[in-house]
DNA sequence: TAACACTGATTGAACGATTAGTCAAGAGGA
DNA sequence: TCCTCTTGACTAATCGTTCAATCAGTGTTA
């Protein structure tokens, strides 16, 4: 259950490579096999008698733990938003940035375009559950009145929504970036001081919630 | 030049829907063939002589005003984000929520995931100016003195990427709308509330803002 | 009017290439 | 010998594309 076969392996890291780069379709059971450094495609029916299509499914559970990621050490609950929202973005651009994910992600996309299953899981098991733990949070944050009351659906929207943009650049579209070199830091400082400021309860200064509640940077 | 021919115009149709839905490689010349309600293939390379490749590119050529989209009629520019911001927001979201415009999405999604093109070509017709819009109205707003001034690079991608993900789930993830019910119209009022409180000039409020302004509701 | 030819539009059948998947046989240890 | 792993050769289907033939009009000529 634990020791996976090293061929098992291999075939399954050629396949994300094949997948994410051609598409599920454009990618060959033979480019695979190649890529993998095998001389037959027939020792992949070998490891996965399903063919192609349970190679696919592999591949995706191969995987599915870093999809669901996100797991929140309740410690981030307390701390409060001018600390724990940076960290956030920093992960999720960091996220947009390694190769893996960016494979993974291309893989999803393009797949979940055509099969509801996978889109499904997408929605369900990656987008779903990381809404709802900002939304835990934020919540949190306003019953400790550190944000002012509003509808935290929304707001955790709003707030993942600000970093696709340049998410997507990163991934997907580098014109977007070039087109006026805003870096991910810069715009982290800047999106998340608009959504704090525009989240601060009434009549609390910056620098009063910053003493209050013990910002460490 | 002006008048295409039905066929034509029928084989295009039916290769939107084919390409869309199950992808270009996915599509077969005869099931466009079949959905354009002709008997034979061959008749497609009558009117596309490049074969499959040209009816992609006509397919695309055939909607690329639509993509480009955004005519920025200067009216805009000088009337409050308070009143344009929400336009705007609704524009994006009911664009997301049209049939034609979801095809193309899903069309232009997945080939720009592989073909450096296409993605070179939304980048640039799509997202750069419909950014490049924003950050000159933005701009001219922070002049008028109705923001403070910041980067409106960055709050440019903020606020569009705010509804991002409530457009993805209109589109291509129902079950992320189902989980929490959030409505479009709710989306837009929370967002754009923390967005334009997060900008607002130092020591102005709501109310003296819409006096001021001439908020037309 | 009738026969004809020309042109754009449409068809069915076929070709060659590529694909996912199969199979029997072999290699190499235990 | 037995079992796990690996291979090359094969199959059957499907794909994009080509091609010769045909159809429907539309003048043109006798």
């Amino acid at each position: 259950m634990t020791e996976e076969s090293d061929r098992r392996e291999e075939i399954l890291e050629a396949a994300l490579e094949e997948f994410s780069s051609k598409g599920f379709r454009g990618a060959t059971i033979k480019s695979i096999a190649k890529a993998a450094g095998i001389q037959s495609p027939a020792l992949i029916y070998w490891y996965f008698q399903g063919g192609k299509e349970e190679l696919l499914q592999a591949v995706l559970a191969r995987h599915a733990p870093v999809i669901q990621a996100l797991r929140h050490p309740e410690t981030l609950m307390e701390r409060p938003p001018e600390e724990v929202l940076p960290m956030i973005a920093r992960a999720y651009l960091a996220t947009a940035n390694s190769p893996i994910p960016q494979r993974l992600a291309r893989l999803v996309i393009g797949e979940a375009l055509r099969r509801p299953e996978v889109a499904d899981m997408v929605a369900k098991r990656g987008a779903v559950r990381g809404l709802w733990f900002l939304k835990t949070y934020l919540e949190h944050q306003v019953e400790l009145g550190r944000l002012r009351p509003h509808d935290t659906r929304s707001s955790a929207r709003a707030l993942i929504g600000m970093f696709v943009p340049q998410a997507v650049g990163d991934a997907f579209l580098p014109a977007l970036k070039e087109s006026d070199g805003l870096t991910d830091e810069e715009h982290i400082g800047t999106s998340i001081g608009i959504f704090l400021r525009g989240l601060r309860p009434e009549g609390i200064t910056a620098e009063g919630a910053e003493k209050a509640w013990g910002v460490v940077e």
